[in-house]
DNA sequence: GCCGTTTTCGGCCCGACTGTTTTCAGTCG
């Protein structure tokens, strides 16, 4: 069993706790548990089958929940669990995740009203039976339907990183069998696309037939959707994503590529330019329309050449303009991960992050980054412990000393998420914020005022002089919570003028700005910063999402200021 | 339930908003 799995259902178990009003901090230590679980090096069966040693000497684990583990290992389950399993039902889990509900909520519907699923709770609110509730009312009833239609909106889809682990691990799989060459992902996947619906892997090799009968026979298929001898469709992993993996013939694969990497809209519009020359296009390569003579396919390159076009990253492929440009020879050099020469948005214990400086500091080095920006949260994210003036203060003073001893090998700018106030001030003093190399500023509160009164607001904060960077600017969480509304063009212009910086978030939970926004934005002579927001090492990993949502925005490397060198980008904190 | 430790039990997480109240419980970040 893997890390994730124990970690799942040790969650789980605290959200039922929680519905069952069990003690919060009791609740905490499984969540705590499973997040320091999910997260370990090491895989926890390991050490659980390994009689020297003890699954407690992990941190955050102690004899309950150790006990736990060995019962989750032997059965896959555990007593506590089956408990509260007998009294809620697990379908109530889901109720969790609809926006305005907590434990309470989902405690007293169930109680009451048998509410167990969705669709119940739809109906109980429709019927204006909510309001019957004690503390519940019309305006929860009318909240409530619109998160509903918010959940719908999101299940099906994956985050880019959920899909791209999906990916790795059906490939890994299937390569481990005979008969494959080549394994690639195609569809919106590989567009990088912030969400993705289902996967598309192409297989090329001497055995396509036995690389289809090993996927249906992989252990984490929960229902085969449909088999042939091109393709097989099936649902996969405790999520049900589906995934498609066709057998290819190599001459065809470059077509193949091309045709199932879409979109649609850019599919369409190479047909049609096809057509118009004589050509036309499909999945299995490009042919002459008056004798059928095949001119392309083995590779994508092969085919855009044949259009007279230059080969168009994925990226790109939405239709936006980029055939013309592809046409005229103006597509962008895009941004490339090796441009990238530092990481400037993380958090450390201080607030909510995980690890120490040093600690992020080194694995910093490992990516070989020349320079990072430590950026706690401030004081009013009470939650998170930020830090009020006194220790942001104290905490510039020792970024200082610590480059001074230059110990750690890589330069450290010290650095401040701070919270944008719903008037639009800083939560910290000017004074404060100037002691500070690089100051972000970001919304965490008040995400619901009206449109003109949340762009206000942001204008509000782009005056304060210490503003580099605009932190996550539209606050969206995928598959969870939609961008706050508000003027982003007005904004953008203000942020270029006043050299303020956009941010491109890659928490695979945000990428914010997205592809679109960076667009709009560059054409309003903003500058962006690429930054992973990482609360733990390995999150400085995820640069990758945001570069191909930079990517996604026809971002090139001088559009990026975290592509200077170390010298370069002092200079540029230093005179701006 | 975990941790740290005055090694046996107390501390751990807090402020603001919302919608419902009539003084506040539940939710969110």
């Amino acid at each position: 069993m893997e890390n994730r799995e124990f970690a799942r259902l040790l969650a789980e178990t605290g959200d039922l706790m929680e519905i069952a009003g069990e003690d919060s901090f009791r609740i905490r230590s499984y969540r705590n548990a499973a997040g320091i679980i999910e997260g370990y090096p090491e895989r926890i069966a390991d050490i659980l089958a390994d009689p020297d040693r003890k699954v407690t000497d992990v941190p955050g684990i102690g004899k309950g929940i150790g006990a736990i583990l060995h019962e989750i290992a032997a059965r896959g389950s555990f007593e506590r669990r089956d408990e509260l399993l007998k009294k809620y039902p697990a379908t109530a889990l889901e109720l969790l995740k609809i926006q305005g509900l907590g434990p309470k909520a989902v405690a007293l519907l169930y109680e009451h009203l048998q509410v167990a699923t969705i669709d119940d709770l739809e109906r109980v609110c429709k019927e204006q039976k909510l309001r019957t509730l004690p503390r519940m009312g019309a305006k929860l009833e009318e909240k409530v339907l619109k998160a509903i239609s918010q959940y719908r909106k999101s299940v099906g889809r994956y985050l880019l990183s959920y899909a791209e682990k999906m990916a790795e691990d059906v490939s890994t799989y299937l390569r481990a069998g005979d008969g494959v060459e080549r394994i690639t992902a195609a569809g919106s996947f590989r567009r990088g696309r912030e969400t993705v619906g289902d996967l598309d892997l192409l297989v090329t090799g001497p055995d396509a037939e036995a690389v289809l009968e090993r996927f249906a026979a992989y252990s984490r298929i929960h229902s085969v959707l449909g088999k042939g001898t091109n393709k097989v469709s099936a649902k996969v992993g405790l999520e049900g994503m589906q995934v498609d993996v066709r057998a290819l013939p190599a001459d065809s694969y470059g077509a193949a590529l091309q045709y199932f990497t879409g979109s649609k809209d850019h599919n369409v519009a190479l047909r049609t330019r096809a057509l118009k020359m004589g050509l036309t296009l499909n999945e299995y390569g490009l042919f002459q329309l008056e004798d059928n003579r095949r001119v392309a396919g083995e590779t994508e390159e092969q085919i855009y050449a044949a259009l007279g076009l230059a080969w168009i990253p994925p990226e790109l492929r939405e239709n936006q303009g980029e055939i013309e440009a592809a046409l005229e020879g103006r597509l962008p050099r895009l941004l490339e991960q090796r441009d990238i020469r530092g990481d400037l948005h993380m958090h450390t214990r201080e607030t909510d992050g995980r690890a120490t400086l040093e600690e992020m500091a080194e694995a910093a080095k490992a990516l070989r980054y020349e320079y990072i920006a430590v950026t706690d949260h401030s004081k009013s994210l009470a939650m998170a412990n930020g830090l009020d003036e006194a220790r942001a203060v104290a905490f510039a003073q020792r970024v200082r000393d610590i480059n001074q001893r230059g110990e750690l090998g890589i330069h450290v700018y010290s650095g401040l998420e701070c919270d944008i106030l719903r008037d639009g001030a800083m939560d910290l003093s000017h004074d404060a914020l100037a002691e500070l190399d690089l100051v972000i500023a970001s919304v965490h509160s008040h995400m619901n005022l009206d449109p003109a009164e949340m762009t206000d607001r942001l204008m509000k904060a782009l005056e304060c002089p210490h503003v580099r960077v605009l932190g996550h600017p539209t606050g969206r969480i995928l598959l969870h919570r939609d961008p706050f509304p508000f003027d982003f063009e007005r904004v953008a212009a203000e942020a270029a003028r006043r050299g303020v910086a956009m941010e491109i978030n890659s928490s695979p939970e945000r990428l914010d700005l997205n592809g679109t926004n960076a667009r709009i934005a560059k054409s309003k002579g903003c500058r962006f910063i690429l930054s992973t927001d990482a609360h733990h090492p390995r999150h400085l990993d995820n640069m990758r999402y945001g570069l191909v949502t930079a990517r996604r925005g026809w971002l090139e490397a001088a559009d990026v200021l975290n592509t200077l060198g170390l010298e370069q980008f002092s200079a540029l904190l230093r005179h701006s």
